[in-house]
Order: C-alpha cells, then sequence, then structure tokens
RNA sequence: CGGGACGUAGCGCAGCUUGGCAGCGCGCCUGCUUUGGGAGCAGGAGGUCGCGGGUUCAAAUCCCGCCGUCCCGACCA
C-alpha cells in the first residue's frame, strides 16, 4: 500500500474524548474515529489489524475442529421470550434494542445462544451428528449504559463467539476444554499474557465458567490470583478461607445496649456516632437479599468488609421489604430473623469472637453489644465478603493478591439452559431414546482486542503491534524520493519485490519531510521499518530497524529483498 | 440512573469573570526555499461560538431549557 494513497491521517494531539493510551494511539494513529459514545469506525489501518485478529481466530478454532457459520444480527423477539431472557434482561435492556420492521418486533443481538440453538437444532437429529462446534465472527449490539475507554467499552462491538453441541455432560466438558486451549493459543499467538480466572456466569448462565483475563491498569475487573497453587477468580466469584484459630478472645460478655442513630443507617455513618472507639468491623453488615432458590435471605458481614453477592442472588427491592416488616430498611439485623422465616447467611469472618453492633430492626435504631449465638443465630456459614489482597486462599490458604485486568474473553458450560427452552434442541441418542444437546458458549471481544493490544504494546512515540496483529509487515520509508532518482528508483523496486514475495507492505511514497516519515512510522507502529535513503544508498544499504526492540541493522540493497521474503 | 466537568475552524485550545470587529497553534490550499527525527518565508481557504428561547441598543460572553461528549459511581449478556 502506498502511503500516499492510503485514507489515514495521523493527528499530533490525541482528542480530547479521548483518556486512555490505547484509544488516544489509535485515534491519532488514524485506525479508529468516533461516530457517536461507544460506536467506532475502523479506518483502513483498523481494519487490517481487526482482519489479522480475525485471522489468528480462524485459523485456531478451525484448527480445533470448529466451523465457521454467520447467524443473524437482528433476531426475532419471540427467540427471547421463548428462552425467557427477553424478562431476565428486564424493562430496560431489550426493549431498548428493539426495532419494529414490517414483518415484527426484532432485537440487535446482543448474544446469540437462542439464535444458534434453534439453527442447530433444526440440522441436527442424531448423535451421529454429534460433537458439533460453530463459530462466527459478528456485530453485537449492547444498551451500554456508559461506553468507555474507546474500543474497550463500546455499544457496538465484534465478537468472535463459539457454540458447543454434545451428546451429554462429560462429551460438552471435553468440548468446552478443546476451545478453552484454542482459545489460550489465540491469545498466546497475539502476544497477550492471559490468565484464566473463575468467574460468574451473570444472564448467559450456566454453572462452570471461564474469563480471560489480560492484566492491565485500564482494566474494569479484578481478579483475586494465588502466588502459591494458581488460584485464580474474578472477585465477583472469589471466595478465602480464615487462618486457623488460635483460641478465644477472652472478651467478657458485654450487655445489649440499644442507641438512638437517627439518620444514620450507613455503615460509615454509624461509625461516626460512636466515636473514635469502635471501628467499622465492629459493626454487622446485614442486606436483605433474595437468593438463588428464591429464599428470603440475611446475609451478614463484617463493617469492613464489601459483601459479594453469588450469583443468582439479588438485594431485596420495595416488595419484598413491605412483605417482610421484620425488616427495616436501614436499620437490618439479624436478631429474631428465623422467627420472621427469614434464612440468615453470613460471611466467616462474622464467627470472630466479641461483640457486634447490629440494626435494630426498628428504625432510628442500632443495638451495641450483640453475641453469636446468645442473640442471634446463623444457619449457614460461608465466604460472602469481597476477598481483598492478603485474605488466604480458599485453596491453599496463602495470601493472594488483587490483580486489574480486562476480560478478553468469557466461556462456559451451559449444559441443558438453552437446550430445554428452544424448540427442536432434541435429538435420538445412540441407544434410541430422545436427548437434548449438552451445549458450551464461547465469546471473544475481538474489537475490544485492539484496544488491549494497543494498551499492552505501545510506548511514548506510539504503538508498536506484534507481528500477528500489524497492520502490515514492514514500513518502508524513502527519503527525499523527490530529489534523487536514485532512491526513488531503488524504493520502488524494493516495494514492488517485497509485494511480489507476498509481504505486506506500507510504502511511505509522500512527499514530506524525514522527520514526517520516521514520526509517522513510530505513531504507527508496524513491526519492521525499512529506510532507504541517499546516504544509506551511497553506501549499498538499507536500514532495518525493529519498532519493539530498537535494533538496528544494515542490509545491503540487493539481499534487501531475499533476506526478507525469506524469512 | 446518581455525582462532576466540558461543548468556540478537521485536531488541540484562548476569549466568557467585567456583553462591544471571533482569535492562537497544528492541519489544509498556492508559490518559493528547504530535506536523516513532526522545516522556513509569503499568500490563502475554512466558523450557525452545540441547539432553542430569554435579557439587552448589542450575547461566544448573562439567564432558562434541551442535546451532545468525557470522567467517577451504579449497571454490565
Amino acid at each position: 500500500m502506498r502511503m500516499s494513497r492510503l485514507l489515514v491521517r495521523t493527528l499530533r494531539e490525541a482528542p480530547a474524548d479521548a483518556e486512555v493510551a490505547s484509544h488516544q494511539l489509535l485515534v491519532r494513529a488514524g485506525y479508529i474515529r468516533r461516530l457517536a459514545s461507544g460506536v467506532y469506525t475502523f479506518l483502513p489501518l483498523g481494519l487490517r489489524v481487526l482482519h489479522q485478529v480475525e485471522r489468528v481466530i480462524r485459523e485456531e478454532l478451525d484448527a480445533a475442529g470448529c466451523q465457521e457459520l454467520l447467524l443473524p444480527a437482528l433476531h426475532p423477539l419471540e427467540l427471547w421470550e421463548q428462552s425467557g431472557r427477553a424478562a431476565l434482561f428486564g424493562s430496560d435492556a431489550l426493549p431498548a434494542m428493539t426495532v419494529d420492521a414490517r414483518g415484527g418486533t426484532f432485537v440487535l443481538g446482543p448474544t446469540h445462544e437462542e439464535v444458534v440453538t434453534v439453527t442447530v437444532g433444526a440440522e441436527v437429529d442424531s448423535y451421529r451428528q454429534l460433537p458439533l462446534t460453530v463459530y462466527q465472527i459478528q456485530v453485537k449490539f449492547r444498551d451500554e449504559a456508559r461506553p468507555r475507554f474507546g474500543l474497550l467499552r463500546t455499544r457496538e462491538l465484534i465478537m468472535a463467539d463459539a457454540y458447543s453441541f454434545d451428546v451429554d455432560k462429560d462429551a460438552m466438558q471435553f468440548s468446552y476444554r478443546t476451545v478453552f486451549d484454542a482459545y489460550l493459543r489465540i491469545f498466546g499467538r497475539l502476544g497477550l499474557d492471559v490468565t484464566p480466572v473463575e468467574a460468574e456466569s451473570g444472564a448467559i448462565g450456566g454453572d462452570v465458567n471461564h474469563e480471560f483475563m489480560v492484566p492491565s491498569a485500564v482494566g474494569e475487573d479484578e481478579f483475586v490470583s494465588c502466588p502459591s497453587c494458581g488460584y485464580a477468580a474474578n472477585v465477583e466469584a472469589a471466595t478465602r478461607r480464615l487462618p486457623e484459630r488460635v483460641g478465644g478472645s477472652g472478651a467478657a460478655p458485654t450487655d445489649l445496649v440499644e442507641h438512638h442513630t437517627p439518620g444514620r443507617s450507613a455503615i460509615a455513618d454509624v461509625v461516626a456516632y460512636f466515636g473514635d472507639d469502635v471501628t467499622a468491623a465492629a459493626f454487622l453488615k446485614s442486606m436483605a437479599v433474595v437468593d438463588a432458590e428464591g429464599r428470603p435471605t440475611l446475609l451478614l458481614v463484617a463493617g469492613d468488609r464489601e459483601a459479594r453477592l453469588p450469583s443468582g442472588w439479588r438485594l431485596f427491592d420495595d416488595a419484598d421489604f413491605s412483605a417482610h416488616s421484620s425488616l427495616v430498611k436501614g436499620y437490618i439485623g439479624p436478631i429474631g430473623q428465623q422467627a420472621d422465616g427469614i434464612r440468615v447467611v453470613a460471611d466467616l469472618g462474622v464467627g470472630r469472637d466479641g461483640s457486634w453492633v447490629v440494626g435494630a430492626n426498628r428504625a432510628d435504631h442500632h443495638l451495641g453489644g450483640a453475641l453469636l449465638d446468645r442473640d442471634f443465630t446463623v444457619d449457614e456459614w460461608g465466604s460472602f465478603a469481597q476477598v481483598v489482597t492478603g485474605d488466604h486462599c480458599p485453596r491453599c490458604g496463602e495470601a493472594v493478591q488483587l490483580v486489574r485486568s480486562v476480560e478478553a474473553a468469557h466461556t462456559f458450560q451451559l449444559g441443558y439452559k438453552y437446550s430445554e427452552v428452544m424448540p427442536g434442541s432434541d435429538f435420538v441418542a445412540e441407544d434410541g431414546s430422545e436427548a437434548i444437546f449438552s451445549m458450551g458458549c464461547y465469546g471473544l471481544g475481538v474489537s475490544r482486542l485492539l484496544a488491549v493490544l494497543a494498551e499492552e504494546h505501545h510506548d511514548d512515540r506510539g504503538l508498536a503491534w506484534p507481528t500477528e496483529a500489524a497492520p502490515f509487515q514492514i514500513h518502508l520509508a524513502a527519503l527525499g524520493a523527490g530529489r534523487s532518482p536514485e532512491v526513488a528508483e531503488a524504493a520502488d523496486r524494493i516495494y514492488d519485490q517485497l509485494v511480489a514475495g507476498g509481504i505486506e507492505v506500507l510504502y511511505d511514497d509522500r512527499d514530506v519531510s524525514p522527520g514526517v516519515k520516521f514520526a509517522d512510522a513510530d505513531l504507527i507502529g508496524t513491526p519492521v521499518r525499512l529506510v532507504v535513503g541517499a546516504k544509506g544508498l551511497a553506501r549499498g544499504v538499507v536500514e532495518w530497524r525493529s519498532r519493539t526492540s530498537g535494533e538496528e541493522r544494515e542490509l545491503p540493497v540487493d539481499a534487501t529483498v531475499s533476506e526478507l521474503v525469506g524469512s
């Protein structure tokens, strides 16, 4: 590609709406442009990187035995009603993406489990056709409340999503592992340091699932990592263990004392009421929730910890509160809850010795001196506090640390979640009985990967793409070609021969000063820069330079092409 | 959805407090000179000052409403 013809304009300054390095550089180097908040155009350079990433994905998924297809981006709303997710997505997200057209109401597809299940279900009638894993690379739409950081969090995004169909759970787990491994190879080839972590499944559903995390300061996720045993889990799913108890505190039992605490329902406010002698750790945070089975539950966590709501649990809404008069919003406490049919579950940390300050279940009042087992009881113990750095690994007990990261992919063992609700998911099993698919699904954020790659591979001068993702392999710059026919002739010849040799070359044939060419080459970030100039030509060489390492070599003019094409 | 900030030429910004000819740098066009790390000189084009309303002799500037954009939080398939 001759740069004089390429649709690219590099910017010396980043636009004011770009906050993080990846966003600034992708815009400055002319890869992307914003059309609306969270909606981006891929200019030719950006599209080339996108195609490179897609190529790696296709090669690895194809090699793993997956088949590519393309599902519609527009889904009949009925499909979402059949799966029950139209309601699950709530009152705003899905309706915001519905389109009324002649022929019905459609949804701008946010994800494709429903469509793929009915599609494959219509084609597969026998176990002989299984196992089967299909994938697509497709645009998805999400009613993103807050688009952020350029391509990292958008309302329209490109995703590679695979779906496996198997005869039973064991076979599904084998397929899961196959795609899982393919994803690891994809990230490896793209030069990304990825950690698979245990995660919550959210609205996709299913049992076992993993997020593929790339550690990054701009990440919106955090995962818990154990340097000792390798345990890794999203903070939303991570659990901890308490160290062995060495003995009771010996603290004397205290009396239950009522305190008048009007308007102080937040822990920090109550702590302020008590002053310096009591810390947040002495308060019992009591949250009214509905657990995954729909049971009204009181969740207890020490006041200095954040609670972690397991998947499927939700906070009380106003209707729940009016149905349970024993729970007074803002002044909830555990005392006597079982009598009102409320199950009490507590984080392990609540098992410590000593007294607690608790809500009095009476407006504007708290109780001090509450003791476990004397004043309140716990029906079930677990790890319900959000894990923090220094907590103990649930597997090996060593101290864990938190790692900020970007979620690059998410894989799920769905099992029968979709096949039992979507029509056509049945097939005849080997023994002649009727069975339904055991499924897995695997999403990889393709457009987001551009941001992650740019974030991880850049310096203060610009981007520095890994070879597999680079828009071009070689950036060829001719210096002063306008006043030196020899330079122009040599550069043209090298360009033609490199292209003939199958190498993707960006040829800077523009009539601009050397400084501009060097600066643009650094900004655009092609792995190798070749410079043809009068200086080098006089000594019979062209200059080779690595964008990432800065290494420089001189190649004989006549051997340049053969050396580069050969390697 | 809650909190905050911003909106002036393609990009980055000043001007607004105290109302009075719409500016600067980069980029763009023409010419000449220059040419190994974002060149110099000369000339030029480009604006509904986000939109609507109000106050005023006069509004980029003051007031009201709306829209858009970014940041923090909530949410996140």
